[in-house]
DNA sequence: GTGCCGCCTGACGTCGCGTCAGGTGCAAGC
DNA sequence: GCTTGCACCTGACGCGACGTCAGGCGGCAC
């Protein structure tokens, strides 16, 4: 990008024509010196976000430097992720046009952020859920997407098998259990946190292990229940959901190392 | 979705043909059923997704037990933001399939929002830079974006003014105030976020307005120089551009409360 | 003359549909 | 039987930012 100066001495660059003196560069030239293709410029061309100034006797394009430094001002705003319509709208009218663009594009993104987000929340629940689980077949699979699509918390079956389970002998302890736990690798993640330790980290990924088996236990093992824990946790918020157990900052953190986990 | 049964009641539903007791729902009715468009229903039939096994004499698709069951498999991996040919792929294919479709669904998912987070970044950045000072010209906003995609910190220009600053009598104390106000709003900050306040609100805005004025004052006012600052967080990282006054949690929350501010 | 590279234009494909346009099926009211 | 109106059909274009041919011309080295 520093290097985007006219080629002169080459030779190559310059139109030989009535203006010996005009500096302008061939289309090769200049994608190669922004790292563009000849075909985006030909795009910029066609839609009139860049037309050249100049064209040979063939038909060649002709870039002056009013043209490169048009383009340098496109390269800036595409890279904020403006669409090339609003970055045509931009330069070619006022500051006023220019502030309401960015504004649209930051809430744009914003909103890409946020439901990527939640993508991620249903995705990594669902590899939690199933991918981990003695043979997970096609039904457990079904169960489980069912049970992070529909509205509401449990089904009315998970329901009855949950106050079935609450009733057995030992169950507050287990519960406890649960909780202890939950706690103690909450409490150990913040320590990663704090300490800056990357999410790949086998210490890390370990605890993202201790976690899991913890929910695993709470589920009894079935995939749609454990959807249907992270669903939750996604719709009422993790301290709600885990009633103070998991900080939303930690839960962050839990699922970019479960992404990591899984990715290798 | 729940209300997802076929409508035998209305009529509507049933091709009264050779198989009166076979349920089967007309396109309209799914469609409204699940929230889909009728042409959505097309495409997936164009596709091959969604190929209804039933016609009418007059070749109205109709769509059986079976197709609706695969239509709820197909929205809730769509959920997931899979693109329908993965989709495809994975109802028809192993659990192997499927497992490396959600993996790679959630890397790039992963991928997206980092991606849209440099977006965030950059975009607040420029608004901070230039919309909020005295007269923003064509020049400085020029300016300040190529100083958010240069790939070094600071201009050459800028680090001899910097210098220059530097030298002037009372600069030091002038430092140690930047640096005090900032730990301030930073602690606030962080009270805001554990306190789980929302960063539209007034008291959050307060904040960032201060938090600009700051930054603008280290900048000497100059839009360029406030654009390196940004950009010198983005690539460093909050603690080392900042030196331990801002943390990465507290910087995400304040891009955030920045988007809601710049959004009304 | 010939070969090669760079340039040209035009057109199709991507992804997930939205939105016409023009035609048919089917039930109800006249 | 005829019209009205709605649901359905197929086919085609459009979006966004280009990638990727296909077919042909210009210019330079040998």
């Amino acid at each position: 990008m520093s290097g985007l100066v006219p080629d002169v001495a080459s030779g190559n660059s310059v139109y030989s024509g009535d203006h010996m003196d005009e500096q302008s560069w061939k289309i090769g030239d200049l994608a190669a010196a922004t790292g563009l293709t000849v075909r985006a410029l030909h795009h910029f061309d066609r839609i009139g976000l860049l037309v050249p100034m100049l064209r040979t006797p063939a038909g060649h394009r002709l870039y002056t430097d009013s043209d490169v430094r048009r383009l340098y001002r496109i390269l800036a705003l595409r890279q904020l992720g403006m669409p090339l319509a609003h970055i045509a709208d931009s330069l070619d009218g006022d500051l006023q046009d220019f502030g309401s663009a960015v504004r649209a594009q930051l809430s744009h993104v914003e909103r890409t952020i946020e439901t990527h987000r939640h993508l991620r929340t249903r995705l990594t629940a669902l590899l939690q859920a199933t991918l981990r689980a003695t043979e997970p077949s096609i039904d457990q699979l079904i169960q489980a997407m069912e049970a992070l699509v529909q509205a509401n918390d449990f089904t009315p079956k998970q329901l009855a098998q949950a106050k079935r389970r609450h009733l057995e002998p030992g169950f507050p302890d287990r519960f406890a259990g649960w909780r202890r736990q939950g706690t103690e690798i909450v409490a150990e993640l913040q320590a990663h946190i704090d300490g800056g330790t990357d999410p790949a980290d086998p210490a890390v990924q370990e605890l993202t292990r201790r976690w899991t088996a913890v929910i695993r236990d709470m589920a009894a093992g079935e995939p749609a229940m454990m959807s249907s824990i992270y669903a939750r946790i996604e719709r009422k918020g993790p301290e709600v959901a885990t009633r103070g157990v998991l900080t939303a900052q930690v839960w962050d953190y839990l699922q970019r190392a479960f992404a990591v986990g899984f990715g290798t």
